[in-house]
RNA sequence: GGCGGCAUAGCCAAGUGGUAAGGCAGAGGCCUGCAAAGCCUUUAUUCCCCGGUUCGAAUCCGGGUGCCGCCUCCA
């Protein structure tokens, strides 16, 4: 049974057969850190985050490699607006990163290195084209010639003649067709530059990446992903140069995640509708934000509303509330499965199984959660029935809960204790209004008392004020508890 | 002009030849003082339109319509 992945290269799913059995090299394109990160790098991280975790879960042994591009024409602009050194400006960034990776609950990769400390490579690579006829020099630049590299547009599906005709750039005069890139770029005084044997400059776009996955992941690794803009011309320019250098095929998987949308329109700057992860997750629950990342296939344009969002916090809110009915059954959380080889959970049960079959066709995400919705129902509904003590020690029914954790796992959702969870957004609701817990006590002990006394009208009463909090009360069988409404957890 | 994608209920979204997952919202019910949560039932005779192939198509083929992305920095 093998994973099948659509593959950009060849414009069809196909199985995913390593290079090397059993292991999984993978390099995806981090972010230019001149900026906060926003949604549309949470979709792209999140997305090959799951994919990770999927591959590893399947008994792959993966490395995986995530980039910094830390210098380049748009951190030079911004770090002189700023005042700032451009390795200033790229520390503060990467670390803003690291924090919004940490607060989506990512798992990071196994290195996550810095174009600038790659420089000597970098200039290896260009070297050896320009030896290899490939790239020529002119004032300190060096370019890639793309019309000497036969195998260019194989990625993206162009032709370098079908281009030509639309291409609505200024040319450089110096090159020799409009298309060539730059690999290395002169440097112009007070900007960065290292020694190279076309003087002193810095990398241009496209290198970093062919430098740095071929030193970590060698000259061919597995699979190669980024954001769908990256086709052309990044990972166009990527391929040109790691084949035309080492010739061998470079990435032999090649994925992309689709873009989102912000209530149908592209996110831009001119429309200042850009949403940043830090923002985001101030106002959702990560895992909320996760969910709906993964809500769709991730080729597809995902559109971000208020409203997906809501609906992901309340399914996530139910995924919870599950594992709430459920975890007072188990000594230790989250369980762990029962020491006996037989039914051991080393191949899961059947819902790790169909959770499987939908990831192993190119990652569904969308029909995996559906399994996971479905079977927390058919939990709940068996929970509802024979109580949650009878049905937890049923082996059957313990492996479906088992298979819930494992898959879990591979989303990055239901990673927190149940009492966690809703601790914290309890918090949340109290932390974005002026009134705290004891006050909310006392509330539902006043309602309590009423109730005794039969006095309904009072006791509703209190209910609807603390609605108006966003204070949702659940009246159980040992008492009333209280939960956040909505799912939002900042006003 | 070139390349690519998408069109499934009120909304989101799976489903690539065998008779429409899942979620949200809605309706009815169980439970509850009433709620909430959970559960049950229900909500597309039908998958943009028109042809064709087939015993059989949302799924394949041809044509049409509509929307979108990329070709320029962009996840």
């Amino acid at each position: 049974m093998s994973i099948y992945v659509y593959n950009t290269l060849d414009r069809c799913k196909e199985p995913l057969e390593p290079a090397v059995p059993g292991k999984i090299r993978m390099y995806v394109c981090g972010p230019t850190v001149y900026d906060s990160c926003h949604i549309g790098h949470a979709r792209s991280v999140v997305v090959f985050d799951v994919i990770y975790r999927y591959l590893c879960a399947r008994g792959y042994d993966v490395y995986y490699v995530r980039n910094f591009t830390d210098i380049d024409d748009k951190i030079i602009n911004r770090a002189n607006e700023l005042g700032m050194t451009c390795e200033e400006l790229a520390g503060k960034y990467i670390r803003e990163f690291q924090t919004d990776m940490v607060s989506l609950n990512m798992q990071a990769p196994d290195l996550e290195p810095l174009a600038t400390r790659h420089i000597s490579q970098i200039i290896r690579i260009v070297k050896i084209l320009e030896d290899k006829g490939y790239a020529y020099a002119v004032d300190g630049d060096v370019f890639f010639a793309v019309e000497k590299w036969l195998g260019y547009g194989k990625l993206s599906g162009r032709r370098l003649a079908d281009m030509e005709a639309g291409a609505r750039v200024d040319v450089d005069a110096r090159k020799q067709s409009p298309f060539d890139f730059v690999m290395w770029k002169a440097s112009k005084p007070g900007e960065p530059a290292w020694e190279s044997p076309w003087g002193r400059g810095r990398p241009g776009w496209h290198i970093e990446c062919s430098a740095m996955s071929a030193q970590y992941l060698g000259e061919t690794f597995d699979i190669h992903g980024g954001g769908k803009d990256l086709i052309f011309p990044h990972h166009e320019n990527e391929i040109a140069q790691s084949e035309a250098a080492f010739g061998k095929p470079f990435a032999r998987y090649w994925i992309h995640n689709g873009f989102i949308n912000i209530n149908q329109e592209k996110m831009s700057k001119s429309l200042g509708n850009f949403l940043m992860i830090k923002d985001l997750v101030r106002i959702w629950h990560p895992e909320a934000l996760r969910l709906f990342l993964l809500s769709n296939h991730y080729r597809s344009p995902l559109d971000y509303t208020e409203q997906a969002m809501r609906e992901a916090a309340s399914g996530l809110d139910k995924l919870y509330g599950f594992l709430d009915r459920i975890v007072g059954c188990f000594d230790v959380w989250p369980p762990e499965p029962v020491s006996d080889p037989a039914a051991s959970a080393q191949s899961g049960g059947e819902i790790w199984q169909r959770f499987c079959e939908a990831m192993d066709d190119d990652f569904n995400t969308a029909r995996g959660i559906g399994i996971l919705f479905e079977t927390v129902r058919s939990l709940n509904r068996e929970i509802d029935r024979q109580g949650a003590d009878a049905v937890t020690r049923q082996p059957a029914q313990f492996t479906r809960i088992m298979d819930i954790m494992g898959i879990g796992r591979v989303l990055g959702i239901m990673a927190e204790a149940p009492q966690q969870y809703f601790a914290r957004q309890k918090h949340a609701v109290l932390a974005s209004q002026d009134i705290d817990e004891e006050w909310i006590q006392e509330k539902i002990h006043e309602r309590a008392e009423a109730r005794k006394a039969k006095d309904f009208a009072r006791a509703d009463q209190i209910r609807d004020e603390l609605k108006g909090h966003n204070i949702i009360l659940e009246d159980r069988p040992d008492g009333t508890i209280w939960k956040h409404g909505d799912g939002k957890t900042q006003v």
